[in-house]
DNA sequence: AACATGACCCCAT
DNA sequence: TATGGGGCCATGT
């Protein structure tokens, strides 16, 4: 079951491009755990793992690092390159905990899609 | 209502 | 780079 938050987070989780990654925070704002609960829950097709911790280390193991680096997704080690795969996302920028009407940023709408180094 | 548990994060050691 | 403490939203006992 998911929440209207949470819906919200899962949308964006859709938007990261192909080779590319978000962190918790970037999805969630002040409320990391939030999306970590949703990507956990929810039963719709999301491609959950290019979602990564802020440090660039998953949470779903050789599993996960295996699909990112089947997208060429940067890794060094057992963690994500993040300064090459970041994805920019719309919320980047925004404030931490309780940024207005909402509690989070979710709401915003479309992304920049600026182009960040492609994945190598 | 208190406490515990998560695909977590930030800050200060 | 690694740990510990405090904070975060939502659920389940």
């Amino acid at each position: 079951v998911t929440t209207r938050r949470e819906d919200a987070i899962l949308e964006r989780v859709r938007s990261i491009p192909r080779g590319f990654v978000a962190t918790y925070a970037d999805l969630s704002p002040g409320a990391p755990r939030l999306a970590g609960r949703a990507l956990a829950v929810t039963d719709q097709a999301v491609p959950w793992h290019r979602v990564v911790r802020s440090d660039g280390s998953v949470a779903k193991g050789r599993r996960q690092l295996r699909l990112l680096r089947a997208e060429g997704v940067p890794i060094r080690g057992d963690r994500v390159d993040l300064r090459l795969a970041r994805y920019a996302s719309p919320l980047a920028g925004e404030a931490g905990p309780r940024s207005g009407p909402g509690g989070d940023g979710i709401g915003v709408s479309a992304p920049p899609a600026r182009a960040l180094r492609p994945a190598r």
